[in-house]
This record gives C-alpha cells, sequence and structure tokens, in this order.
RNA sequence: GGCGAGUUACCCAAGCGGCCAAAGGGAUCUGACUGUAACUCAGCUGGCUUAGCCUUCGGGGGUUCGAAUCCCUCACUCGCCA
C-alpha cells in the first residue's frame, strides 16, 4: 500500500460552489436525506462529528465502499469530524440481502477482515488535525452485552410492523428465501450503533449507500425516541450502468481495493471501459476534479468520443487514488503498450517487459500446450473451456492467432527473449515465462 | 402442531421412467463491425486422456435392465389452518 498523507493533500473540495450540501448534489452524492434543508444547514455551520459504518462481509472493499469513503472525504475536507465505524459486530449478524440469507462466518475470520477494512478506511481519510477521523468498532459496545438488556433497552423502541416494513426486510419476507431472526434484526444493531456514537461522541449524521436507508433511518428514529433528539441520516444513489449491468464488476467479478483481489492494472481496465454516457457522472463521485474542468472533459467526450479522454482521466485518477500514482503511471504505460497499434517486435523491449509485468503470470516449459497454459493463467478455468477459446478463434500468442490448441508455447517466437504474450479475446491477456 | 406446494446448470425456467449433459429466455464468453466502445449479426457455454468416457437435477437410501423423472427418509423454503 501506497503512502497516503501526500496524496491526500492534494485533494479538496471545489470552491465555485456556495455549500458543501450544493457541491454534493452536483456530484450526485446525495439521492436521500432525512431533512434536506436541515442536512444543508447542519453541513454549513459549525463543524460536526458524522459516522459511516462498513461490514466484513470479505476481506476487502470494493468500489461500492469507495464511494462511502470519498463522500467521507469531501465532508472531512469540509472540517467535519468523521468516524469511520467496522462492523464487528453486524459483521458476525449480517444485513439482509434482497435475495438470500447470508452464511455465518466463523468470529476470527470476521475480526481478521475487520482488521484489514479498518486499514483499508484510514488510506482515505486524514488522521491529523483537528477534525482527524477515529476508527471505531461496533463490537466495542456490543460484546458485553446481553440479551435481556439489549431486549429491555433498545428493544422497547422498536414496533414489529414498521420494522417488517423496511424494504430489506419486506423483500425477504416475500420472496421464497424469506428472512431469519437474526438478519431481522440487524437494523436494531444498527441502530443502536448511532445512538452510542451520539452518545460518546456528538455524531449527529449517519451515511451510506441507499440501500442502506432503512438501516440508516433505524438510528436516527431510534435517537429521536430515545432521547428525543433530530439527527440526520443521507445516502448516496445506487450507482448503475447505462447499458443495464451492475456497476463494479467485471465479468462478474468485484472490483476490490486490494490489489492482491484486482490488480491495479486490472483496475485501470475497468475505469478505462467505463460507458460514454456514464463516464461524467463516474468522474463527479470518484474524482476531485473541479466543475469546470469536468465540463472540459464532458465537451471532449462530445466532440471526440474516440479519444476517450474523460475514461482516461478518471481511470488514471482512481487507481491513483486507492494504488497511489507511481502504480497508476505504470498500468496506463502498460494499457498503452499492449493496447498499441504496432506490432509486438516494434515495442520497445523494457516498456513490452514492464507491460508483461502487471498482468498475470505464469512460468511453463516450453514443451506446455497453449490450452494448458491458458489454464496455468487462469485466462480459462478449465480445459475444455481452453480448447473451445481456441476453436473459436479467440486465442494469440505474442499476437498470432493460435490454430492448434495442442500447438506448444516453444513454437512461437518472442519478441523478448524469454516472455510470451498471451491473449485470449482481445483484451484479456497473460504473461508466459519459459523454463 | 396439521395440511398443501416447492428445491433442476451463473440466474429465471421447462422436463415427470429410456430419444437428458438436460428445452427456452436472460447473462457471461468468442468472432465480425468499432473507439480496448455502443448498436447489430453469428457462435459457444459441466468435466476429461473428447468419434469415447466420467460426474451433475437439495442430501441420503430404495425400486428398475435403466431415474432429474417412481417410492422412503432427512434438510431447507413458501402458503393455508391451528
Amino acid at each position: 500500500m501506497p503512502p497516503t498523507a501526500s496524496h491526500l493533500d492534494h485533494q479538496s473540495n471545489d470552491d465555485s460552489f456556495a455549500t458543501l450540501h450544493e457541491e454534493l448534489l452536483w456530484r450526485g452524492l446525495i439521492h436521500v436525506s432525512t431533512d434536506p434543508e436541515a442536512l444543508a444547514q447542519v453541513l454549513q455551520g459549525d463543524p460536526i462529528t458524522y459516522y459511516c459504518g462498513f461490514d466484513p462481509t470479505a476481506p476487502s472493499l470494493h468500489l461500492g465502499n469507495l464511494v462511502q469513503l470519498l463522500l467521507m472525504r469531501r465532508l472531512q475536507l469540509a472540517g467535519h469530524k468523521p468516524l469511520a465505524l467496522v462492523g464487528g459486530s453486524t459483521g458476525l449478524i449480517g444485513d439482509p440481502k434482497p435475495t438470500a440469507e447470508r452464511v455465518l462466518r466463523e468470529p476470527e475470520v470476521i475480526a481478521s477482515w475487520v482488521d484489514q477494512l479498518g486499514l483499508q478506511v484510514s488510506r482515505f481519510l486524514s488522521f491529523e488535525g483537528s477534525n482527524a477521523a477515529t476508527l471505531v468498532n461496533n463490537l466495542d459496545w456490543t460484546k458485553d452485552l446481553s440479551a435481556i438488556d439489549f431486549l429491555r433497552d433498545i428493544g422497547k423502541y422498536y414496533r414489529v410492523g414498521t420494522m417488517i416494513k423496511k424494504d430489506a426486510v419486506a423483500a425477504r419476507l416475500s420472496s421464497d428465501a424469506g428472512i431469519s431472526y437474526t438478519e431481522f434484526s440487524y437494523q436494531i444493531l444498527q441502530g443502536m450503533d448511532f445512538l452510542r456514537l451520539y452518545e460518546n461522541y456528538g455524531c449527529v449524521l449517519q451515511t451510506g449507500g441507499s440501500d442502506q436507508w432503512g438501516n440508516l433511518t433505524s438510528g436516527t428514529d431510534l435517537i429521536h425516541k430515545a432521547l428525543g433528539v433530530s439527527v440526520h441520516a443521507a445516502g448516496t444513489p445506487l450507482i448503475t450502468n447505462s447499458d443495464g449491468t451492475k456497476f463494479g464488476k467485471s465479468e462478474g467479478n468485484a472490483i476490490w481495493l486490494d490489489s492482491e483481489l484486482t490488480s491495479p492494472y486490472a483496475m485501470y481496465q475497468f475505469w478505462l471501459n467505463t460507458d460514454d454516457r456514464d463516464v461524467i457522472e463516474r468522474l463527479k463521485i470518484f474524482t476531485f476534479l473541479p466543475r469546470q474542468e469536468m465540463e472540459s472533459l464532458e465537451q471532449a467526450v462530445a466532440d471526440q468520443p474516440h479519444a476517450r479522454l474523460a475514461q482516461k482521466t478518471l481511470a488514471f485518477d482512481v487507481t491513483s487514488l486507492v494504488h497511489g500514482p507511481q502504480q497508476a503511471i505504470a498500468v496506463r504505460e502498460a494499457s498503452e503498450a499492449l493496447f498499441g497499434k504496432g506490432s509486438l517486435e516494434d515495442l520497445n523491449p523494457d516498456a513490452f517487459a514492464q507491460a508483461l509485468a502487471e498482468l498475470p503470470t505464469a512460468s511453463l516449459s516450453a514443451q506446455t500446450s497453449v490450452a494448458e497454459a491458458l489454464v496455468a493463467t487462469g485466462l480459462c478455468q478449465s480445459l475444455s473451456e481452453a480448447r473451445r477459446a481456441i476453436s473459436q478463434g479467440g486465442v494469440s500468442l505474442n499476437n498470432v492467432a493460435v490454430a492448434e490448441e495442442t500447438q506448444a508455447l516453444g513454437e512461437a517466437r518472442p519478441p523478448h527473449p524469454s516472455a510470451l504474450l498471451l491473449k485470449r479475446g482481445k483484451k484479456t491477456f497473460a504473461a508466459l515465462h519459459l523454463v
């Protein structure tokens, strides 16, 4: 992971907006809020403390979480104080997914994920200055709580009628999957988090995805009932792709912030392939570019769509944000080398080697068949799939189409002493080293 | 607690004793076109030592020459009644 402090320094909100709230609306970061006018006023006033939670459902955060992190960062840049919560307890329960009950993970696994998410979250917020971020874990105020105390002190504020009307619960109740009492209770736990953070830190705002709206309002409602105080909640919009596919997935896999799970190269490619129709919206949410620059990029998309200036800017900026500028430069150059028009022989050997270094790699003998190499590099799941890909004409070695699935790697002449470029389709690559 | 319905490949969904590795649709993937696009068209999509063989239709057991299909049982889901 690259150092954080330096790239946080370059971030700022756009002072061409009269208020932060206005900028957030323009960027499309606020889809719903408890009381828009009151929220705008609070954000404009003295620094407040706000929070956003991240549940450990995986060993890494993904792009959906990045939206939340960036909203948090923008609020922090405006002087407000962030509480980044990792869900050590809520992660043990699991919030209701619309389709199916979650599989419970071992507590030790959750605990290790909590640690990892905490590290990731920390990279996007500043932990210095008067409004330094604080990392909190909801397990701290739930692990010693007894079921009886929970039911008496918190449960009494919750009406079942209200609880079953929440979208997440209602969807599950009307589905084949049904819902367990465990997941049904999730909203109470999250509501309690907000209450504790209000009591202990004076936290008056919770942000999150609008799919979490029911859970966000669970907290504001609880605080209102228990203490008679009005606090705020704001939900970011669900990000959708114009072509109808799910945002944040590539070939069905989530784009993770951890470079072990999603390589910087894969992340750069993901953003580079953003649809023209979506790219400006993405820039607004995922970059700190000012409005003026955004407008000129919008013009560039309209005038010269094939140049994809907006996509390139987006890909570089977000990769840089997540993996650091050096990585971003490296993967940008690799991308340009691999997708360049010229033949591989014309490529600068250093540039070629650099590019290959960004790709999935396998070291194989010269006798290995191309089909086996496809499997070894992960380009294909099975030999059958590899053979299919070859017979469909979708595989090439050093940009020469492979006709025979049994062809050995040694038959290709490498432009570089010991490395080969294996392609599946037009844009899925791997590097092969002959041993 | 009682009764009824259901559990099929990535998703939805047919099939109800052999012609089923399993219709159809969606989605992914590949090819043509292109901007590493979109749209459109075409093809592929369980695995393997690939003219063949192996494993799959919630789990286990059984009937049968033969089961996704019939029987028993367990698990889970939904609905109605209490």
